[in-house]
DNA sequence: GTCGATGTTATCAA
DNA sequence: TTTGATAACATCGA
């Protein structure tokens, strides 16, 4: 569920925390953890300081002092938290780092799919989960937006799921931009107007900053950097909510694979074709 | 107990 | 270029 509101609002609940605080103890449970980074560059961070804490996309950057980054990627059930050396070490806690006090940076990851990386702040645009994402929403135009998407063909959904093109999105969202939009999941971004297009751009705003103000999504295991749920769970409109009815017609929310995803959506707000206009021969 | 699905994404084949 | 399948893994619900 890690998407961009969640990734950011982690970051946000974790970086007044941690800034300025010291890593004293370096404690890996699970080496998998670590993505193309050596155990030894993990231990040496022993003595560093957090500076700030930033994302990318879906992934969260924890500057520290001596030039190095920490890039945690959250994938499904990834949770990065401050906790209490009081609070009982759950067996999916991969990585513990005291900090000064009795405080502790966790991160714990049930599915074991999430990865740590550490590297020279100055690489991370040649690094590799960073250097191939596109541009996050917050920074593009209308312009921009609809070049980025014309540039391709296929579906709709798909293409606002690539983090290649735009980095952030992930199924939650892409299913609530386009129920707000009006949009079926499946319209080739070849048959998007520029009104459509513009429709998808506002929603697509509009969604991701009020999920942000909610502070997520808590469908199942996602937590913020203190260890809270989420509250924009209730604000879904359509997201898991096959067979319930559409808050704007009625209508059952149906259900369907797009591009071998699960996609929401409600079949009258969201149609694929436009209506045929109304016979007169009778 | 089994089966199918889950919020992510890298990789490979067609 | 795009798509679909697969894999990584644990958990949950039917």
């Amino acid at each position: 569920m890690p998407e961009l509101p969640e990734v950011e609002t982690v970051r946000r609940s974790l970086e007044p925390l941690i800034k300025n605080r010291d890593i004293c103890q370096v404690d890996l449970r699970w080496p998998g953890l670590l993505k193309e980074t050596r155990l030894a560059t993990l231990q040496g961070l022993v003595g560093s300081r957090f500076l700030k804490v930033r994302r990318r996309g879906k992934t969260l950057l924890l500057d520290l002092d001596r030039g190095q980054t920490m890039l945690f990627h959250l994938k499904m059930t990834g949770q990065l938290f401050l906790t209490s050396s009081a609070e009982p070490v759950d067996k999916h806690d991969q990585l513990i780092l005291k900090l000064d006090s009795p405080l502790e940076l966790r991160f714990r990851d049930p599915r074991k799919f999430g990865y740590l990386m550490i590297f020279p702040t100055s690489s991370e645009e040649i690094v590799n989960p960073l250097c191939r994402l596109g541009p996050e929403p917050n920074s593009l135009t209308l312009e921009q937006f609809i070049s980025l998407l014309r540039g391709h063909k296929g579906k709709i959904k798909p293409l606002l799921l690539r983090q290649d093109i735009i980095a952030g999105i992930g199924n939650i969202y892409a299913d609530e931009i386009l129920y707000r939009a009006r949009i079926h999941p499946e319209k080739p971004v070849s048959q998007l107007n520029r009104a459509e297009f513009g429709r998808v751009y506002d929603s697509m705003k509009c969604i991701l900053s009020r999920a942000i103000r909610y502070r997520g999504t808590t469908v199942r295991t996602y937590r913020d950097g203190l260890g809270a749920q989420g509250a924009y769970q209730r604000r879904l409109q359509v997201y898991g909510r096959e067979g319930k009815k559409c808050p704007v017609c009625g209508q059952a929310i149906e259900r369907k694979r797009v591009g071998s995803r699960s996609a929401f959506f409600c079949p009258r707000c969201q149609r694929l074709k436009s209506m045929s206009p109304p016979s007169h021969s009778r």
